[in-house]
DNA sequence: GCAATATTGTTATGATATAACACTCATACC
DNA sequence: GGTATGAGTGTTATATCATAACAATATTGC
C-alpha cells in the first residue's frame, strides 16, 4: 500500500542508495536500449551524493571541476535524460533536481521540502493519486504528471526550533 | 463541501470574473490596511484578463505599454504584493500567475493544466488536502503550503483530438 | 507642515534554460 | 575492417526568469 522514503536521514549510509540507484540506472537503461553514458552517469551519481535537491548549474560546475564541458547544454542534456528516464525528479518550486529512490517502478514524485534544512523527502500514496486522478477525470480533464510539492517544517527543524524555545 | 472553479470557460462571461476579483481585491485590501495601488491593481486585472497564467515579462510588457515602468522590479514588486494577498496564485511548473478566484477564502491553489491549450482550472478540494496535511503530519511533518499541479488533456482538448481521429 | 514609512524608479546583475550548428563517436550493416 | 547512420557532445550565443541595492517620491499619521 502506501510507500515512503526518505534519503535524507543521516542516519543510514547514503552510499549504499547511491549504488543501488547506480545499479538500478544501469539496469533500466539496458532494458530499455538506453545509453548511460559517462556524464549521464557521473550526474546522477553527483546529484544522488547531494542530500538535497541540487541545481542545474551547481550540478555544472562539480562535472565541469572532474573535466567535463562546462557550458550549460551539457547539463541540461543530461538531466533531460535522466528526467526521461524517470532517474531523477525536478522539484518545480525550487528549480532543482533530485535523485528518485524508485525508478523501476512507475510512479509521481510527491515531496516534503523543509523549508528550514532544505531537505526533501520523497512519499508516494497510492491513494492520494487516485483520488487526483478520480478528480480530474470529473472534469473531463485526461491526467498525465502530477507535481505534488508541499513545504514545511520536517520533523527535526520542528523539534530544533520547539527545543530552542524550552 | 469540494469546490470546483474555472475562469477558462470560453463560454462565461470573463469580464464578470475580473470584476468579481477586482472588488474582491479593493474589499480584501481594505478590510487588511493593504494599499492596492495603481500599478498593483492594473497588474491583476491584467492578470486576470488573460485566460491562461501570464509570464512576469508578459505582464511587464503589458504595464510598460500603458505607461508604467518597464524595469523587471516593478512587475515583481506588484506580484509579490498580489501572492501575499492571496489574490494571485504562481504556477510554479510554468514560472506564470494566475488570478485567484476565490481570494477571500484561504485556500491552496490546485491546478489541472492543460498541456495542449495551457489553460488553467483551479479546483480545491478539501479532502485531498485534509489527506495531505495528515499523511506530512504521520512523517512529523508541519505543512505550510501545498503547490498542487495536475498537467494533462483538458476535456475540450481532448474531444478535439479523438475528433480528430474519428 | 513634517517626520516616518511605504512605494516606486533605476541600474545592474544573478540565476535558470534553450537555440542553433559543428563535430565526434558508437553502432549496425555490409 | 570500412563506412554510413544517428546519437551524443562541444561551442557560441542568447532567451527567460528573478533579485540586489540604493535613490527618489508619495502617503500617512501626527
Amino acid at each position: 500500500m502506501d510507500h515512503q522514503e526518505s534519503h535524507t536521514h543521516s542516519s543510514h549510509n547514503h552510499n549504499d542508495c547511491i549504488e543501488t540507484a547506480l545499479a538500478t540506472a544501469e539496469t533500466l537503461c539496458l532494458e530499455q536500449g538506453q545509453r548511460l553514458t559517462k556524464v549521464r552517469r557521473r550526474a546522477l551519481e553527483l546529484i544522488w551524493q547531494s542530500h538535497r535537491p541540487l541545481g542545474a548549474y551547481q550540478l555544472l560546475a562539480k562535472l565541469a571541476e572532474e573535466g567535463f564541458n562546462s557550458a550549460p547544454p551539457t547539463v541540461y542534456r543530461a538531466l533531460d535524460f535522466l528526467l526521461a528516464a524517470g532517474l531523477v525528479h525536478k522539484v518545480e518550486s525550487m528549480n532543482a533536481y533530485l535523485g528518485c529512490a524508485h525508478a523501476d517502478k512507475p510512479h509521481k514524485g510527491y515531496f516534503l521540502i523543509c523549508d528550514s534544512c532544505h531537505n526533501v523527502m520523497e512519499f508516494d500514496y497510492q491513494d492520494v493519486h487516485t483520488s487526483l486522478l478520480e478528480k480530474a477525470a470529473r472534469h473531463g480533464f485526461e491526467l498525465r504528471a502530477e507535481t505534488i510539492e508541499l513545504t514545511g517544517l520536517c520533523a527535526k527543524c520542528k523539534m530544533a526550533s520547539t527545543g530552542a524555545n524550552a
